[in-house]
DNA sequence: GTCTATAACAGGATAGAC
DNA sequence: GTCTATCCTGTTATAGAC
């Protein structure tokens, strides 16, 4: 870590510890410790230690969200299931290759369902991956926004879904759901194309 | 609170403290005084705190899949929109109807990924969901087991997911987003009526 | 088995020097 | 801005009376 202004650092300590010992173990002392700063001064840069996470995570969304811009296939030629399949392995694979964040991710859940200042983190976070997740959607389908939003919400709970039961047990069986969710969309994304046209 | 078994006292506390606080805020104390026990009394049963929620998490896997069994429509008619609709209803409101339960679930999904003997808890919890959730979608739709297994896998993550964002936010269109996974599920089943009858 | 009391420690936050 | 030192609170686990 170079010498960059420490508020960053800070910020970055504060996201590997908890993300390796969860929110109520992550001790101010020890990402002090990790930052490489006196642990008086996160208490100058963060009042509490909940201003301090809801930042970790505000940053952590954002660059989970600009990294998901997905090559978008050209204009408007039919999807068809190989598309689809391309499309998918983006948020299939990041699940799994970025752990700590993915770990990260389900700290966030499970606190946002008990803690109202975490809650309004939580649906923040939500909004902005939908939103997201909406607009490749809506470019790579075509499909109105209202369809976009509902479709994005849907995939949203998969993709977290599917990657906790395959981290939780590597045994699961994660490319036959993802292929099978293709063919879902696929069938979705078919029938809706016949009733447009008839 | 009858006068049972004091021993199962402190595991229903135990149960209601942790879903209220999560895991690490749920102190001794205060599950001994939501219990009627002193606080000596736990460590007598239970020789450390992770042994208490290891046994808590157990009891709750437990009851958490015997009142799952869905009411399956008649014999081998073929799957209406309707009809999945009312399948869909029972988890659909679940999620929202025990919150306490739902809590403790994205608890355990949150500490199973950053600790080992959570995790085999979590695995064997979410083994027999999926188990669970698999018989019922070959009995109502005569799939064979491994799609069956490999559906009950995604309808589990949409399940847990949708709830997720309903209740980290009211105005979720959660719905919305049930009516179109009908609508996906349905298309999906047509399609494949069509090519096994081709 | 069950209680009270307390030991032994760790956490977040604050005060004040520089 | 940054550090050191410390306060206060809350935690788990244990000791020992009944």
């Amino acid at each position: 870590m170079t010498d960059i202004d420490k508020r960053d650092r800070i910020i970055a300590a504060a996201y590997e510890v908890l993300s390796e010992k969860g929110y109520d173990k992550a001790s101010t002392k020890e990402i002090a410790m990790t930052a490489g700063v006196a642990q008086g001064l996160i208490n100058y840069y963060f009042p509490s230690k909940d201003l301090l996470f809801a930042e970790v995570f505000r940053r952590e969304t954002q660059r989970y969200c600009s990294s998901f811009d997905i090559p978008i296939p050209s204009g408007n030629e039919p999807l068809t299931i190989a598309t689809i399949m391309d499309i998918l392995e983006v948020p299939k694979s990041r699940a799994l290759e970025e752990p700590d964040w993915f770990r990260l991710r389900y700290e966030l859940y499970a606190i946002g369902l008990r803690n109202d200042s975490a809650r309004a983190t939580l649906k923040e976070m939500l909004e902005m991956k939908r939103a997201s997740i909406s607009e490749t959607v809506e470019a790579a389908s075509g499909l109105p926004k209202e369809m976009s939003d509902t479709f994005a919400s849907i995939f949203y709970a998969v993709i977290e879904g599917l990657g906790l039961q395959k981290v939780a047990d590597p045994s699961f069986k994660y490319d036959e759901a993802y292929e099978m969710l293709a063919q879902m969309v696929g069938a979705y994304y078919e029938q809706l194309n016949k009733k447009r046209d008839s």
